[in-house]
DNA sequence: TAGGTGAACTTGTTCAGACAAGACCAGGCC
DNA sequence: GGCCTGGTCTTGTCTGAACAAGTTCACCTA
């Protein structure tokens, strides 16, 4: 059953995608869309806070709510799961191990993901046809054994593991900046060597805060950006400065 | 006069910044919390949003609120403006303009930033002595007039308009991706020509949607990163592709 | 005409209560 | 011991109401 505000910022957004409601106008009013769909103004604000924290829609206290535009910021599912973004926005996608092994963790990683063995992945992704992501990942010791037990060109990890052992991944830090391709990224993505790559490192929890898996992800320039919407007052990124000693 | 959730949100996030929630502990449920403050459940709720929103604490039905981490998200004025940024996290920072002039719009930048002449701005910023940032600004021809009389090492651009004009930024699209550094790049930023960059492409507008400026801000690979904090449900970032012809 | 005033309107905040849905735990059963 | 079940706890959703705070616009005045 999905909630009923939900059910009302679908419609709303639907509307605003198909011109109803046009970029630049205003929305109806509270009362006016409480009564339209006989809820209470507490739901359809909770509706509309929805579409204000996707950057569709502005809002300030006093004036009208305004559609800000039509592309809205999209899960943090597909933030996460490289196969699930190229499946929505209808791309062709694959993968492929290169390389796995188990090792005992490192000190940084004996941290962040707790105790025993941790398993080591190094997967190609490609898109089109065309190698575009270098995904080296390293799974905590507790979800090993699900990853191992995957097929070498499994498509989508996030898809398998949920099937498998019903585990979703809730929570994520992500950083992201520009490296030079090393050798390794080079000859697998096909580029010459130093030439730029974009850098998403993450680390990824369960709902219950438990680490599942840390990754180095780089993606062949060109290839894919990010994209961020937001407002003043909802906003979940911060820049990071990293090594400031230059010239070394 | 600061909204009651907030000063509620501002205490929570405190008590768990000094320890008093640790990492991975549950806080106190909404009823004992109400209690604690002498507010509704709904008012307490509200500010527990904030939290989840801000990636400091995970929620789910049923279980209880769980302290994730420590490290929060910021806001979306230090997104989009470099001094703030760098001043809240103690950096010494500068800001020269290298190249300023008026010019016919261009058919795009017609679309997105109306009419008039449009203002091109070429910016070098600097963190603790070292260029970091090569920052190309377009300003609305609105606002205009209000850029051209800031001194040309205006540390705060953002903060110089809000003085002068009472001008807020108030929403953005942003895009992230890597690319080379061109010639000019790596002159004025002190690098080898082709060394990877981080840039960050941005669109502003005002609280009524009216768009102030477009920008192309490059950062030396290394300076800065862009940390995003998100939970499954909450979470404002998507990947875009580019252009996916490789090999021309 | 330019500018100020105020009423009407709209969104933001808070309250108290009710029910639904999922998680958790203890106790019983095999 | 291992597994299932049901009660209890906690969070999620929704309602209806009231007041606060900011915006907008028509109207009045100098």
């Amino acid at each position: 059953m999905v909630a009923r505000y939900e059910r009302i910022a679908a419609e709303l957004r639907d509307d605003i995608l198909r011109g109803i409601h046009p970029v630049g106008s205003t929305l109806p009013t509270d009362a006016e869309l409480a009564a339209r769909y006989s809820a209470a103004r507490g739901t359809v604000r909770q509706a509309l806070s929805v579409l204000v924290a996707e950057g569709l829609v502005g809002s300030r206290q006093g004036a009208r709510r305004i559609v800000l535009g039509t592309s809205r910021s999209q899960s943090f599912a597909e933030l996460h799961s490289f196969a699930q973004w190229a499946g929505v926005n209808g791309y062709r996608f694959g993968g492929e191990v290169v390389r796995q092994r188990r090792r005992p963790p490192s000190p940084a990683e004996a941290e962040r993901l707790t105790t025993g063995e941790v398993l080591e992945v190094l997967r190609l992704r490609t898109l089109e046809g065309e190698p575009v992501m270098l995904e080296r990942t390293v799974y905590a010791a507790w979800i090993a054994p699900a990853v191992e037990g995957l097929p070498a060109d499994c498509a989508s990890v996030t898809q398998a593991l949920y099937e498998s052992t019903g585990l979703v991944f809730a929570y994520g830090e992500h950083l992201i900046d520009a490296v030079a391709a090393g050798s390794q990224d080079a000859r697998l993505l096909g580029v010459r060597r130093g030439s730029p790559l974009l850098r998403q490192r993450r680390v990824t929890t369960t709902q219950e805060g438990r680490p599942v898996e840390s990754s180095d992800d780089r993606y062949r320039a060109g290839s894919v950006a990010f994209s961020i919407r937001n407002s003043i007052g909802a906003n979940p990124l911060v820049r990071q400065a990293g090594d400031l000693r230059f010239g070394v």
